[in-house]
DNA sequence: GTGTCGTGTCATCAT
DNA sequence: TGATGATGACACGAC
């Protein structure tokens, strides 16, 4: 940790793991290919230097390049980046789009961040700037004694309520002391908070004293690597608003409690004087006299109260990257699966070399999604369908923001003594227990996302009341509900009236399993409601699973789809530089051809007559450049002897292929394209073979080999 | 009437 | 050993 910081997202699913260790694979792959210059079909110009890249990979990330790199189906395709791009913005996201690790410094954070909004990189801000950063809050959890505010109250300042880290230890000892305790200390040490260094720089940027740094924030953020972070995050005030004052909160509890997600969707609403729609609002100081405001999506979306040159120039970037197309990216703009490939295990390295100096202005850095940037997210409009990816990343997104965002103590269970002894083994879903969402589970933005409004949550009328945390843990399957619809509940509802049911029907499937079996001990079952009570958890979980694993196929197939259409395109692209290579060769030969016959012409030779002079010439010694091993060998005393292994091994030689040499078949090919360059073969020899086969060669327009694919075309 | 599609359910296997 | 998830197969209803 001596310079970055990472963060993974763990995973929950057997099925996410492998797909994210087959898609890290591939990715390693694709960067062995790209730094190897291999299969790279795209160069990207950035300023004065040039990248090598696969088009598929920066259009999966990227809008920019797959509106660029959509249109253009012929090779050698080469981008010019906009002037904001710089190569030290663009060479992090380059490797970011590769490695889906982000490594970035004080120094050129912020020029990866304008190069990502300019770029359409809309992964990068749930990923890092929203995801990493509550993640390295996670640990801030052991101190949810301490304080926590309203996020949504007027004044939006919060203290921090982090400390686990050394310095923590110290001055973060005292339960509800909050950090404004250790303020003094934290102010003055180094900060590795990526979210701090950006109010940094941008503060320094203005180039405004800020004599304070007041880093606040609403809840405990999760945090899985948290100690350089909470060591900087805790010497400096954070402010994290998530809640914007059109965004509902489940529940008055929650409201009060302040549970929000960093990168909440805008739902609608109007957009007020903070212009705080659900995103992460990182606020330096209360006196802050300029404000930045940049979308936690694709598109950001600019608010700037001030006429700063240098938020000007920020905002120009940024909105120049709200007029890139954010493209028909399968996951929209939005609901990007957190790395560039979704599944991937998403690793956001922080360079933590940065120093805290508190000379920098005040200044406001809101992320904020703006409502008209994240179209997809408003209900009104669904949205594409949400593959099993995303639904993993976004359910572990949810998990890792609203577990942390919502105390348990906020609303304990009756289930409690059993549900909070077991949360952390289960694999369902328990962490939504502690949220009210009776109101609107799309007030969760990630299940939201998920379509999770067509969840709904049992109604306890009778039995077991739960009244403030029912169980959602069908949630699981996204929109997938028990008893979503009520032709099926019917059935279930009337068995378990016939049964006399001491629970509602609705909760056998949703309680988790711990739940379920403390339920059952709650309430002692006869043997025919025991039989109900199992046949219906039983078969719901497997409509959960049935569902899932058909959402699975079908993401399969359209993987697949994209697949072939990938690799169709890059058919199409090599049998073009082939040909491009067949139409150089012939052209060559031709010139040889006619500096063959010149030479005969002007020493009266006929061609054949050269052959043997070639010969001796190369046995005497005559300078070739790549002699081959076998090149005294006899097979090369044959009548056309003129052979073209002095290239390599693997080359035909003209011994080995008696057959006339068809241009229009692969052999010509390989005898041109094995030749390391023109320069390092005989001349002589390349002159045999003109002489031999020019004849054949020059007329011939070329043809194709025909494709094993007939399909691909 | 028939084919297709979506969905629920069962059986089976793996974890 | 039981619970759970994944998945193939089948049935059924809607269109």
């Amino acid at each position: 940790m001596a310079d970055g910081m990472s963060s993974e997202i763990p995973r929950s699913s057997s099925f996410s793991f492998q797909s994210s260790v087959h898609s890290a694979h591939v990715l390693r792959c694709l960067d062995e290919q790209r730094r190897c210059d291999a299969l790279c079909d795209l160069t990207v110009a950035v300023e004065s230097r040039s990248f090598r890249a696969h088009r598929a990979v920066l259009a999966a990330c990227s809008d920019y390049f797959q509106s660029r790199v959509g249109s253009h189906a012929s090779e050698g395709l080469i981008i010019t980046l906009p002037e904001e791009v710089t190569v030290k913005g663009f060479e992090p996201l380059l490797q970011f789009a590769y490695t889906a690790k982000l490594l970035f410094t004080k120094e050129n954070i912020l020029e990866i961040h304008n190069c990502a909004a300019v770029l359409g990189f809309h992964n990068l801000d749930k990923a890092c700037f929203e995801f990493l950063i509550p993640k390295f809050f996670d640990k801030s959890r052991g101190l949810q004694g301490t304080q926590r505010k309203s996020c949504c109250r007027q004044k939006k300042q919060v203290d921090i309520s982090v400390g686990v880290t050394e310095d923590d230890d110290h001055h973060g000892a005292q339960p509800g002391a909050g950090s404004e305790m250790a303020l003094p200390q934290r102010r003055s040490s180094e900060i590795q908070c990526p979210v701090a260094e950006m109010s940094l720089e941008i503060a320094e940027s203005h180039g405004q004293d800020c004599t304070e740094m007041d880093v606040q924030t609403d809840y405990a953020l999760p945090s899985s690597n948290s100690s350089a972070l909470q060591l900087a995050c805790g010497k400096d005030r954070l402010c994290l608003e998530n809640c914007g004052p059109q965004m509902p909160f489940p529940s008055p509890a929650l409201s009060s409690e302040g549970c929000a997600s960093p990168c909440l969707p805008c739902t609608g609403g109007d957009h007020d004087d903070s212009s705080v729609c659900c995103g992460t609002r990182t606020e330096i100081s209360d006196d802050c006299v300029s404000e930045v405001a940049v979308t936690a999506d694709c598109l950001p979306c600019v608010t700037t109260s001030s006429a700063s040159p240098a938020s000007m120039a920020f905002r120009e970037t940024l909105d120049m990257a709200c007029s890139q197309p954010c493209g028909p990216a399968p996951p929209g703009p939005g609901c990007c699966p957190v790395a560039p490939f979704g599944d991937l295990d998403s690793s956001v390295v922080v360079g933590g070399d940065a120093t805290l100096e508190p000379t920098g202005s005040q200044g406001v850095v809101d992320i904020i999604p703006s409502e008209a940037a994240l179209p997809d997210l408003t209900p009104d409009k669904p949205g594409p369908e949400r593959s099993s990816v995303e639904r993993e990343v976004a359910e572990h997104l949810a998990k890792g923001f609203w577990s942390d965002l919502c105390p348990p103590q906020a609303e304990p269970l009756i289930l409690e003594p059993v549900a909070q002894s077991t949360l952390d083994k289960t694999t369902d879903f328990h962490w939504l227990k502690h949220l009210d969402l009776t109101s609107s589970t799309g007030d969760c933005p990630f299940l939201r996302d998920l379509g999770a409004d067509e969840v709904q949550l049992p109604n306890n009328e009778q039995g077991l009341q739960l009244e403030k945390s029912p169980q959602v843990s069908s949630l699981n399957s996204g929109e997938d509900s028990d008893f979503d619809t009520e032709g099926d509940s019917e059935p279930y509802t009337e068995r378990a009236q016939e049964v006399q049911l001491p629970f509602p029907a609705e909760e056998i499937s949703s309680l988790s399993r711990n739940d379920f079996q403390h339920l059952l001990k709650v309430h002692p079952l006869t043997r025919e409601q025991l039989d109900f009570v199992h046949d219906i958890r039983r078969r719901s979980k497997n409509r959960v699973a049935a569902q899932r694993c058909r959402k699975r196929k079908l993401d399969c197939i359209q993987n697949l789809e994209c697949e072939i259409n990938k690799l169709n395109s890059e058919k199409q692209k090599l049998l073009q530089e082939r040909n491009q290579l067949r139409i150089s060769m012939k052209e060559t030969l031709q010139k040889l051809s006619g500096l063959c016959q010149k030479v005969c012409n002007e020493t009266g030779l006929v061609p054949e007559q050269l052959q043997p002079l070639a010969k001796q010439s190369a046995l005497d010694g005559l300078p070739t450049a790549t002699a081959g091993p076998h090149r005294d060998s006899p097979e090369q005393d044959t009548p056309t002897g003129f052979s073209v292994d002095f290239c390599a091994d693997e080359v035909i030689t003209a011994t080995q292929q008696p057959a006339p040499l068809d241009c229009g078949t692969d052999r010509p090919v390989s005898v041109a394209t094995s030749c390391p360059s023109p320069e390092l073969c005989d001349p002589i020899s390349i002159m045999g073979i003109c002489l031999d086969r020019s004849a054949t060669c020059v007329t011939d327009t070329g043809s194709f080999t025909p494709s094993p694919f007939p399909n691909f075309k």
